[in-house]
RNA sequence: GGUCCAGUGGUGGAAUGGUAUACACGCAACACUUAAAAUGUUGUGCCCUCAAGGCAUGCGGGUUCGAGUCCCGCCUGGACCACCA
């Protein structure tokens, strides 16, 4: 008996698929193409972690399956490698984290390759290469260009460990998502995208896409569209307004009270007329010192203080109402006030109640009929009455005491209303979004320079070129002939106390000429974030060598839209948003083919260690794969990785099990010795190959892989038993099998006799002839409970089959004598009597 | 607090409304062996000595000839969002 050795056939058959280049993409092929991706990873110092290969193995699956089905796959990998932990381990060891990159991407390559993943290692991309990042840089500057690049002096997160500026989207629940330390609100000048611009764009493109529907639901609710209107409330006495949105104009009647966040500028600005003063700037000075964290935790008990002596005027009723300010009230979303309607909002039905304010009800629940009498709206208020002193009512209804709303529902009613602001000239229609502008500078060393320099004479005296210099005075792009502007070498990577980059004290480096008119002119020393780099990869593998554009139009119409997209959960909200924003753009001024850059996309679960934890370094229960590939083999563990559970639900390591799909290729191996060109194929093995060619097949495209490898155990179970296994049987096993242990079956099927490799047969197609059975056991309930079953030939007819059914001993004995009531046979399956 | 998802043997998990527990792991017995490992064979939800039978998919109801699957209410766990006006 051999013995299956996977150390002597991976290393060889990954040697000769990349010596036959079997998984180069080819720009001239007649065959239709696929564009299969994953995100790419952050070649960490830590290495491979036994989470990458699920997903990479999930797609290898899907890309060898379909080259098999006669695609011509593209199947890319490269390297996001810009990003924190390099450089802060630059700044532990002093070594450039050019340096440090380099090796690390060499150990995730080894690592990789190891695996056996059919990667079109031709078209490899880096983010840190400066033949790579000066397209960024390119991007960047279209962006600029358009006037969607602006600076602005914003309260920004600050960590305060990081020393770093984050984005909104990197603060989770108050900390910083990286480091998990506090978050600080710190005034900086920031180069921000607008991609707020493009919000109703992104909103609109998911129509046209397939995303799993945790993905779009959350692209949805991040961008977070909607609909109202703004109106302005006289300030009594002032001359000032304030300035609501709301989503909900239909119930301006009802509004009893204002609330300013504490952010708010009006309250410096009113100070004069305000009598509690002191109070008001006590609370907001409190409100202030909570951190986002306690801000939002703290939802239960809603605290407020009232502006004494300011009045607003309600515009639709002239009623004088009070304005508070509450830090239930966001600063940063819509206008940073509200018009509170207590009867009909749940926060500002709790706050009323907690500080006595008016609670004045006018929509009414819609009842059987819509007219109604006046005693009839009269009754039907007393009940409402009694219940807003219970609960709002925060439902559609229509209006009352409303003037001329009066009677209308709700989405009559907020029409009409928005007729009277505009025609009164106190108001409009207002679209709004949670969508905020992306925060696009780091003050940190191993990141994309930003290409512009500032020019102070230019600011005095040119009018700028495009959009983006006249709304940036001074601020003058690269030309395209100086990029890529490299990352200059620097002695330390801190960045400086005051929060500065690194490359702002090299002063060689920061004065320089202006592109514009010659004179002096300081770069920019802020970088761009580690989001740039993978905005745009995937249109970067369609043409990765082209030193004349970021990709070729040719090249771009041949391969796009990535067909399929599979990454995890954690990037579905940041990461797609931004590069579906890159690539609309990049759309937009006709650079790119396709207004969507992915057409599907997918997710899978993470891999956790036992007792369900997350793994990482410093609980010290990181997987390697490396052992395991060493122990087990690449296949084992490609295979297992399927097997362990649903691919898109987190599952837990278990070495323990590993062994049982290594004991399953073992006997996939050692079958092969009893392969027999004389044995004749019966039946029943024949339509297993069928079926298991049927569910196999169905169960890849679904990313069903768990059952896909159940049912191929089956099958090999089933061979394995026979003394003489029928070679097209066996053939067949190995075709399945060979997108999930790919090594195994090139050396199997080299040994069967085969000159070319496995990866270049076509998938099998089924026969639905061969794939129905004969006989069934047939299952007979009796008033419900199984009570016998026996083995029937599927041509019966039910005639037939009621007489011997009702002739079986055990169901005679139920029915003891009695007459059945109901006589149904389900074809194929069961039958079931009533008594 | 909201939204979504899940709850099935000792374990990971299978089941177009139609035989619950496929496929594995583990465990037990046996075979091979001086012995062990490896391998193979058989068994393995619970109650019952066997058989017959009964009971089991978080809990309680409902629809149905038939419910793990559909509906209603609850319990538990996870993910995401978190005062979005």
């Amino acid at each position: 008996m051999s013995i299956y050795s996977h150390k002597k056939i991976e290393k060889k058959w990954q040697k000769y698929w990349e010596e036959h280049e079997l998984f180069r993409a080819r720009d001239d092929s007649p065959k239709p193409k696929l564009y299969t991706l994953i995100e790419f990873p952050y070649p960490s110092g830590e290495g491979l972690h036994v989470g990458h290969p699920r997903p990479y193995t999930a797609m290898d699956i899907i890309s060898r399956k379909k080259r098999m089905d006669g695609y011509n796959v593209l199947y890319p990998i490269g390297w996001d490698a810009f990003g924190l932990p390099t450089e802060n381990y630059a700044i532990k060891t002093g070594q450039p984290p050019a340096k440090v990159t380099k090796k690390n991407i060499a150990n995730f390559t080894r690592q990789i390759k190891s695996l056996g993943i059919s990667f079109d290692w031709s078209r490899e991309v880096n983010t840190t290469d400066p033949a790579y990042y000066k397209w960024t840089q390119w991007i960047f500057l279209q962006l600029f260009k358009h006037g969607l690049a602006y600076k602005s002096k914003i309260a920004i997160n600050w960590c305060i460990n990081c020393k770093i500026g984050l984005a909104n989207e990197e603060v989770v629940g108050g900390v910083c998502e990286r480091c998990g330390g506090p978050v600080e609100k710190r005034l900086k000048d920031q180069w921000m995208l607008a991609i707020t611009k493009y919000a109703d764009k992104l909103l609109e493109g998911l129509k046209e896409v397939n995303y799993i529907p945790q993905a779009q639901t959350q692209q949805e609710n991040w961008i977070g569209r909607s609909e109202g209107a703004e109106i302005d409330f006289k300030i009594q006495g002032s001359g000032r307004n304030i300035r609501v949105f709301t989503t909900r104009p239909d119930t301006l009647f009802g509004a009893t009270y204002m609330v300013l966040a504490p952010e708010h500028e009006l309250v410096g600005q009113l100070s004069e007329s305000i009598s509690n003063l002191k109070d008001v700037e006590e609370y907001i000075a409190q409100a202030k010192r909570k951190s986002d964290l306690e801000r939002t935790e703290l939802q239960k008990e809603k605290t407020g203080v009232e502006l004494c002596d300011v009045r607003a005027i309600n515009p639709a009723n002239n009623e004088e109402i009070p304005v508070w300010v509450a830090d239930y009230v966001l600063g940063g979303y819509g206008t940073g006030a509200i018009m509170a309607v207590p009867a009909h909002d749940e926060r500002d039905w709790g706050f009323a109640k907690k500080y006595g304010l008016k609670i004045y009800p006018v929509v009414l629940p819609y009842g059987g009929s819509t007219t109604f009498g006046n005693s009839m709206v009269q009754v039907r208020k007393e009940v409402v009455n009694k219940i807003i002193d219970v609960q709002p009512f925060i439902r559609e209804g229509f209006n009352i005491e409303s003037k001329f709303l009066n009677g209308l529902k709700t989405a009559e009613a907020k029409i009409k209303m928005i007729q009277w602001l505009e025609k009164e000239k106190i108001g409009a229609c207002k679209i709004q979004y949670k969508l905020r502008d992306w925060v696009f500078s780091r003050q940190r060393y191993w990141g994309e320079p930003i290409p512009l320099v500032f020019c102070e004479a230019c600011a005095k005296f040119h009018k700028g070129e495009s959009v983006g210099e006249q709304t940036n005075p001074g601020w003058i792009p690269l030309p395209e002939s100086e990029l890529p502007l490299k990352l200059p070498a620097v002695k330390k990577y801190e960045p400086t106390d005051t929060g500065e980059s690194p490359l702002s004290a090299m002063s060689k480096w920061v004065n320089t000429k202006c592109p514009r008119c010659g004179g002096a002119a300081r770069r920019e020393t802020d970088t761009m974030p580690n989001w740039a780099g993978s905005s745009w990869y995937f249109l970067r593998y369609i043409d990765p060598r082209n030193d004349k554009e970021f990709a070729s139009m040719d090249a771009l119409k041949q391969w796009m839209p990535v067909d399929w997209y599979n990454g995890g959960m954690e990037h579905t909200v940041l990461h797609l948003l931004y590069s579906r924003f890159w690539n609309r753009f990049l759309f937009d001024i006709g650079a790119v083919p396709a207004r969507e850059p992915y057409k599907k996309r997918t997710s899978h679960g993470m891999i956790l260690a036992k007792g369900g934890e997350k793994m990482s370094k410093s609980k010290g229960n990181v997987v390697n794969p490396d052992d395991m590939v060493e122990q087990y083999g690449a296949d084992t563990l490609r295979t297992y990785i399927m097997f362990m559970g649903p691919f898109d639900q987190a599952v837990e390591w278990d070495p323990q099990s590993l062994v049982g799909v290594h004991r399953f290729l073992e006997r996939v191996w050692t079958t092969s010795e009893r392969v027999s060109n004389e044995a004749p194929c019966p039946k029943n093995i024949i339509r297993q190959e069928h079926q298991s060619i049927k569910k196999v097949g169905e169960e890849i495209e679904v990313m069903r892989f768990n059952t896909a490898v159940a049912h191929l155990m089956t099958f090999s179970n089933t061979l394995y038993k026979l003394e003489k296994v029928p070679r097209g049987a066996y053939k067949t096993l190995l075709v399945l099998l060979s997108p999930f242990a790919p090594h195994v079956c090139e050396e199997l099927w080299a040994m069967l006799g085969h000159k070319s490799s496995i990866t270049e047969e076509k998938w099998p197609a089924f026969d639905s002839a061969l794939l129905e059975e004969e006989t069934f056991e047939l299952v007979i309930q009796v008033n419900g409970k199984i009570r016998d079953k026996y083995i029937v030939s599927f041509g019966i007819t039910e005639e037939a089959l009621r007489a011997e059914v009702l002739k079986r001993p055990k169901v005679e004995a139920v029915l003891n004598g009695a007459k059945p009531q109901q006589f149904r046979y389900i074809s194929g399956k069961l039958v079931s009597i009533v008594a």
